[in-house]
DNA sequence: TCCCATTTTGACATCAAGTGCAGGAAATGG
DNA sequence: CCATTTCCTGCACTTGATGTCAAAATGGGA
């Protein structure tokens, strides 16, 4: 038991000596073929046995590549969270906490043009589908306590203070009001938006500049 | 086609002269039931089989009462919903914005000595046990939505606007975090902890007032 | 080359949440 | 006693998710 125990297919980068049988897939193309379908039918009108079909693999192998149909949604959220606590980790002690949060968020969703189109539906459907929605929410949690450990750290306080708390639950909030809006086409540039809600966050919602 | 149809039993308050036969139990049975055994056993582990058998009703005849095993943990949430729309509606115009929101949401979220084990009972199971936490996702739109309505109105403005956007789910936030702390045994008054949270977001999450 | 340890896969069984439907049981009014 | 209204129930069915166990594939060593 030296390393991960249940973690998933092709978790590991290397493709050295693998040893027994190898993956007759990966989860990429379980996600691709599941957006295939989520695309064309809906996320609900899909069932599991589909997606299976789909790629050529058993019902039950489907969730050895994925703990539910749920988590097809969630790409890479698990490596985002990462890079998220490490630009944290790494700004200045100078600079304003929400303005680091502020930056951080903004650069760490960044993506090229290739990316938007898929993120643009992976969010559509986060925020639209009420499951997915609502399993939103156990992500989200991760985040938050990412950001509120680095507020605690910032605030020489414990996580679970209230300071800490608010700030992360807030920010959470603004970044998915803007996240949504950009999904929604009601917003045309995502890091502008982003960075325009964690404005109005550190103005404590001045009225007069939330009018603008 | 009169009026609702799909509303559950005892949803009226009179119980003046009923034509058919009479509901032979009601929502708040159920769930005082349904809270025993959450009690005991936990929730996952608490079958919807063992529900309706403790109240004497059939499987079926509880998805009558409850659209779901999780809307049991919910309440009279719908209700208190109304009372914040009511709320933030006769508030003052000259009000700050904050101002109405912090005191409208604590003056909502005031309750008796009697309701309260009840309530924390509540809280902690939809802060705990992850469908639940994913499914109050789905209520706290409807509260989000409420509070939008409110900005956009004060703002002049559309509630899809990144303004009433960010306000609503930075309140939903910082709520949400004032909840949980007090729920988890954190803070000991629920209105004043409510009542903080509102004021550090009011101050953009100075850093000098958040140390307090 | 043959056997073994390792890893993935698949078939099968099982459980629990929901839902649609058809019919039965209780209550009221005539 | 009958008609009507309302509620309850049992059953079949779909779907997501999980446990178990044996079979298939693959590399390493004797």
């Amino acid at each position: 038991m030296p390393t991960e125990p249940p973690l998933p297919p092709e978790a590991a980068g290397a493709p050295e000596a693998t040893r027994g049988r190898r993956p007759s897939t990966t989860r990429a193309d379980v996600a691709r073929a599941a957006f295939g379908l989520f695309d064309r039918q809906g996320f609900d009108e899909t069932t599991v046995d589909e997606i299976a079909a789909a790629v050529g693999i058993s019902r039950r192998t489907f969730f050895r590549y994925f703990e539910s149909k749920r988590d097809v949604v969630w790409g890479e959220f698990d490596v985002e969270l990462v890079r998220l606590r490490d630009r944290l980790a790494e700004a200045p002690d100078r600079e304003p906490l929400l303005d680091v949060l502020r930056r951080s968020v903004v650069a760490t969703n960044r993506f090229g043009a290739g990316e938007l189109d898929e993120l643009r539906t992976r969010m559509v459907l986060i925020n639209t589908v009420p499951e997915l929605v609502a399993h939103a929410a156990v992500r989200y949690e991760a985040w938050c306590a990412v950001v509120a450990a680095f507020a605690a750290r910032r605030l020489d306080a414990s996580p679970d203070d209230l300071g800490p708390q608010t700030v992360a639950r807030a920010a959470l909030g603004v970044a998915m009001a803007a996240f949504a809006r950009w999904a929604g086409g009601a917003a045309d540039d995502l890091s502008d938006e982003v960075d325009r809600a964690f404005r109005l966050l550190a103005t404590g919602f001045d009225e007069a500049r939330l009018r603008t």
